[in-house]
RNA sequence: GCCGGAGUGGCGGAAUUGGCAGACGCGCGGGAUUCAAAAUCCCGUCUGGGCAACCAGGUGAGGGUUCGAGUCCCUCCUCCGGCACCA
């Protein structure tokens, strides 16, 4: 640190050593600790408020300056909150399982239980320097055993529990709604009584894993009474629809962490989000939440939340909600191979002769398309690779190319797969589909542009209306055929822009069509066959005449002949009996007539897929269950909570080739003691996996309610007084992981009756990240801050190479040793100075950059307000304080300063509340005699941005106690009123002359002084006023002509 | 490609939501104090012209609405974040 603030005299301001008394002082008193409902203490009489900060991962590195943004942040709201009255739950903890710790282990076998212990050590102490005013008789870790054994109490609540979507439920406000989890006892007793019948507990929403599971039973227990069902069928029903359940998925494996990651923790790029090391697709049984099942309630209940809107919608855009239509599309019939059987004719003869749909469920695929208009122009479907009926339908000719196919699509690493080349691959397999709304027979390929995961795995085709099956089609040549009619202005815009597919029209054998249409309108004209060569010319011209005539006939004939395809709406063609209906109409008709003629239905589908629960490793919670011998799952007994984690020294994952079909090992599944249960002469087996790293985070909030309760993870009264959380801090960067799966875990908890608001987090803030300078040399490449050394006024060279370096702007990081501690900045500077600053950079939201240099100008800031109380020299209180009562114009300071902080408090606006004090002190600095009431009152309102150095100040004013609870100050209007304000005088909107008026003074007194003023009659001379406008308290605008 | 957010002095940022652009801080220049320095205090600091009062221009670029635009509308550029073959 280059600038050293040396102390001299012996009252001068010394934040070492007041700083360290203060915390002292909030430890012994307890003075942040606030008591609970039933408590001794506990003041009934107070509204509450909850202020939570996104509990750190506390990582081998501390606390870089990034980390205390946000906990500066609510630090001073919550001071703030303590001094209005309010009971503040303001806790801390840390999300202390988790992969790094592990990774820490394999590397220098050190037990992730030790140096979880020493970070969350190091955080800690790092916390208190900084003089934040937690409940640290609250402090959690997720990684403690009285802390995870509710961690899988709620898993065993999810465990046995099912969503029922027809139940009638309503939120904490009456708002009525369908659909929430029950027991799953409920749906055991529902069933015998009949209540539900087999089918209905067998119909899966898609998009659970499950959908992809017990397929035999599905069948075989279809139109089945409960009590013609095995024990075993049963069990398989049941399990079928609890909301963590087990299922073979392809999961995201990433072999080097040696574990299996959520979606949300893969990146675009199909690598890990931590590490970025690749990532494969492959089938695994793990462990699911069935987050899908409220999909629809995390997205409406959104709009309940104070939250940024960028955030909501990242949240709506995962959920990804569309409405469209299933529409089953039959197997034609006689097999692959066999002679064509069906045409429309047959196929409709044999609907009306059955009164039937078309074909048993097993010889039809499901597909989901959101422009369900455009069915009649589907002419192939697609099916994705891992689709359970392309090895059923594939042709024995075909068979080859399409198991090979699949083999390498399905082992292609997500970054193969959807690299962004996008080139259309994809294989026939020799089978057809009947088209239901028109009787033809449409190819069935396999292609990887469809994938699994969304919708049912398979497509209808619509090559004429959809980018992707428009290039595959151009790729093999398949037909299109035209539905919508685009507008005009879109025919224009083709032709203009890109023209037509001179490629195409050759493999069409219409040769070199665009490129002589280019040439010469009569050439065009000779090409499209037809049309004058007028046409032609408009057609070059881009004129509108000529769209219905011309291109519309050429489009409808053959889509293909254009670069671009028409995505958008416009009014169906070719579409038999729905021709001419707007594509809102069609969508809306199209429904209810798939529905009628049995065909399909309308459908609502998600992007939002279940969450992969299970991870290979050591460090994490591990699963509260039981497998039997025969293969069954029964989750424990509440009370043989907690399960703990068995000690083991060695946590390596058990190498596995990327592509190696082996099941990967989990550590765990090497504590054979552990993991093996003896009962009842059976032997059962513990789950050898662990949760993921968002476990603990998913209800910490709850647990801080309550956070020594030893027989509930929280006492209901508790939580119904504390929660919501009512401001929560933390970074973007959650948007979708933690803030989804939070709200998900509280949702069910709230079905079950643990949780009393639908919804956990009311006000959410998301600060920005604080970046660092780094520098990058002439070819663009970053260098290392230590390489970079300042020359003359602002230009930067390199250490080693003495090249010029351009200095940026960056993320803090360790490869470019751009990493501030707050340590440095807290040894040198103390920490209301590091805090102040912080919360003086800018919009809490924003990200900026941490510039060392600005850091002392709040160090001065301290050491005006010290000096207003103590006399450096003698450390006593300063002379200048007089018992005097304020004039008119301090008072009006005063006030204003104390409604400016107020607000900007309440509204997160620290930076300006900050440059309101500069201004207070700016103000009250030159007095010769300052009124020790006015000092007072600043004082309290400085406290909340820099306590230690408010109490201190409070003490040497004569207070015995902290000033905590103080009462805020409270403005008085009357007293922050300006009598005398300045008005701007304008000229046709140029400000010439500024008057002072009396506060109150109206449109005419504004007027009448603006019109006399000598500069303004000067300026008028010989010219007409026209109009004048008036504002009151800010200006005069006299608009005037020559 | 799609969806968000943001572009204001040398730097961080203000601007009552359509009303005096650049508050406040940093940095820089000048001065006071000091044997000297640190610390502290005072003055100046958007750009161009003028000794000055003042004049002209100015919020990424271009257009528009308005008495008046950093703020609203259209087109474009740049940077940051998210998603990405989602049928």
């Amino acid at each position: 640190m280059s600038e050293q603030p040396r102390q001299q005299a012996p009252g001068a301001y010394n934040p070492g050593v007041i700083e360290p008394k203060w915390q002292k002082y909030w430890a012994e008193h307890k003075t942040f600790s606030v008591a609970n409902p039933g408590d001794p203490g506990f003041d009934a009489g107070k509204p509450k408020h909850y202020v939570l900060d996104m509990f750190p991962y506390p990582s081998g590195a501390g606390l870089h300056v990034g980390h205390p943004l946000g906990y500066c942040a609510t630090d001073i709201f919550c001071r703030y909150k303590r001094m209005k009255g309010f009971n503040v739950l303001h806790p801390m903890g840390f999300d202390a399982f988790g992969l790094p710790a592990e990774q820490h282990a394999i590397e220098t076998g050190v037990h992730p239980v030790v140096t979880t212990k020493e970070n969350i050590n190091t955080y800690r102490t790092q916390l208190q320097m900084l003089g934040f005013s937690y409940d640290w008789d609250r402090e959690v870790a997720t990684c403690d055993p009285p802390y995870y054994r509710w961690t899988l109490w709620i898993f065993l609540q999810m465990f046995n529990s099912w969503f029922d979507e027809q139940a009638d439920a309503q939120d904490e406000t009456g708002r009525a709604y369908k659909g929430r989890a029950r027991p799953i006892a409920e749906l055991q007793s529902a069933l015998e009584r009949g209540a539900i019948g087999v089918d209905d507990a067998l119909h899966l929403v898609r998009g659970g894993a499950a959908d992809a599971g017990p397929r035999g039973l599905k069948s075989a227990a279809r139109s089945r009474k409960w009590s013609e069902l095995t024990e075993q069928e049963r069990r398989k029903v049941i399990d079928n629809q609890r909301l963590a359940y087990l299922a073979e998925v392809p999961v995201n494996w990433c072999p080097a962490l040696g574990t299996v990651l959520a979606n949300e923790e893969v990146t675009a790029d199909g690598l890990s989000d931590r590490g970025n090391h690749p990532v494969f697709r492959r089938p695994l049984r793990q462990w699911m939440l069935r987050i899908t099942k409220y999909a629809e309630r995390l997205l409406t209940d959104l709009d309940t939340l104070a939250w940024p809107e960028p955030i909501k919608l990242m949240q709506r855009n995962w959920i990804g909600r569309s409405e469209g239509a299933d529409v089953d599309f039959p197997i034609a019939t006689g097999g692959p191979g066999e002679p064509v059987v069906g045409d429309e004719q047959a196929w409709r003869d044999r609907r009306a002769a059955d009164g039937l749909p078309s074909q048993p469920e097993e010889f039809t695929i499901r597909v989901y398309t959101t422009r369900p208009d455009t069915l009649f122009g589907a002419t192939y479907m697609v099916l994705a690779p891992e689709h359970p009926l392309v090895n059923k339908i594939t042709a024995d000719e075909q068979r080859e190319a399409v198991t090979a196919y699949v083999k390498t699509a399905i082992h292609k690493s997500e970054l193969d797969r959807t690299a962004d080349t996008k080139e259309k691959t994809g294989v026939f397999t020799g089978a057809y589909a009947i088209n239901p709304v028109n009787g033809k027979r449409i190819p069935i390929w396999v292609a990887d542009y469809v994938l699994m995961g969304y919708g049912t795995g398979a497509i209808m085709a619509v090559p004429a209306h959809d980018e992707r099956d428009f290039e595959f089609a151009k790729e093999f040549d398949l037909p299109m055929v035209a539905v919508v009619q685009p507008p005009e202005s879109w025919f224009h815009d083709a032709i203009q822009r890109v023209g037509l597919d001179a490629d195409y029209c050759k493999r069409q054998g219409k040769p070199n069509l665009p490129e002589q249409m280019t040439k010469s309108a009569t050439a065009t004209a000779g090409i499209l066959g037809g049309i004058t060569a007028q046409d032609a010319r408009a057609i070059l011209d881009g004129d509108t005449g000529w769209v219905r005539q011309v291109a519309l006939p050429i489009y409808a004939q053959d889509p293909g002949i254009f670069v671009e395809t028409f995505c958008g709406e416009g009014t169906a063609l070719n579409s038999a009996g729905f021709d001419g209906l707007s594509t809102g109409e069609f969508k809306a008709r199209i429904a209810a007539w798939l529905q009628e003629k049995g065909l399909g239905r309308g459908t609502v589908n998600y992007k939002l897929r279940d969450w992969i629960f299970s991870r290979q490793k050591y460090w994490g919670e591990p699963f509260p269950v039981l497998h039997d011998p025969d293969g069954g799952t029964m989750g424990m007994d509440e009370r043989d909570l907690p399960l703990e984690l068995p000690e083991m020294e060695d946590f390596k994952p058990t190498p596995v080739a990327d592509d190696s079909d082996a099941l990967p090992e989990p550590p765990l599944g090497r504590a054979r003691e552990w993991i093996t249960v003896e009962r009842e002469g059976k032997t059962f087996r513990h789950d050898a996996n662990t949760m993921p790293q968002w476990a603990g985070s998913c209800w910490y909030y709850l647990r801080f309610c309550d956070p020594a309760n030893p027989s509930e993870g929280w006492n209901k009264d508790v939580e119904k007084y504390w929660m919501p959380v009512d401001v929560y801090v933390g970074g973007a960067e959650h948007a979708v992981l933690h803030l989804m799966y939070a709200r998900f875990w509280h949702k069910l908890l709230y079905d079950l009756g643990h949780a009393s608001t639908i919804e956990p987090f009311g006000k959410l803030i998301n600060q920005g990240m604080i970046q660092a300078f780094a520098y990058r040399d002439p070819r663009g490449v970053m260098v290392p801050t230590d390489k970079a050394v300042e020359c003359d006024s602002g230009t930067f060279k390199h250490v080693d190479t003495g090249e010029p370096l351009n200095q940026v702007i960056a993320k803090i990081s360790k490869s470019l040793k751009n990493v501030v501690r707050p340590d440095d900045v807290v040894t040198d500077f103390g920490a209301d100075t590091f805090r102040m600053y912080e919360m003086f950079m800018g919009p809490i939201e924003a990200s900026k950059p941490w510039n060392t240099r600005d850091v002392p100008g709040l160090y001065r800031l301290a050491n005006k307000i010290w000096r207003l109380v103590v006399d450096e020299a003698s450390g006593e209180l300063s002379p200048a304080l007089t018992d005097d009562q304020p004039d008119e114009a301090l008072n009006r300071m005063l006030h204003k300063t104390i409604r400016k902080i107020g607000q900007d408090i309440e509204a997160f606006k620290f930076n300006t509340a900050i440059g309101q004090m500069f201004a207070f002190i700016n103000c009250v600095t030159p007095l010769e005699k300052r009124p020790r009431s006015v000092i007072e009152m600043f004082v309290l309102l400085v406290s909340p941005f820099a306590p230690h150095l408010g109490e201190e100040l409070w003490q040497r004013l004569g207070h015995d106690e902290s000033l905590a609870y103080q009462p805020w100050p409270e403005c008085d209007a009357e007293l922050a009123r300006d009598k005398e304000i300045e008005i701007a005088v304008q000229i046709n909107g140029k400000v010439r002359t500024r008057l002072s008026m009396p506060a109150d003074a109206d449109d005419d007194a504004l007027e009448s002084a603006a019109r006399s003023d000598p500069r303004i009659t000067a300026a008028l001379e010989g010219k007409t006023i026209r109009k004048v406008i008036t504002v009151k308290g800010r200006l005069v605008n006299i608009v005037c002509g020559k």
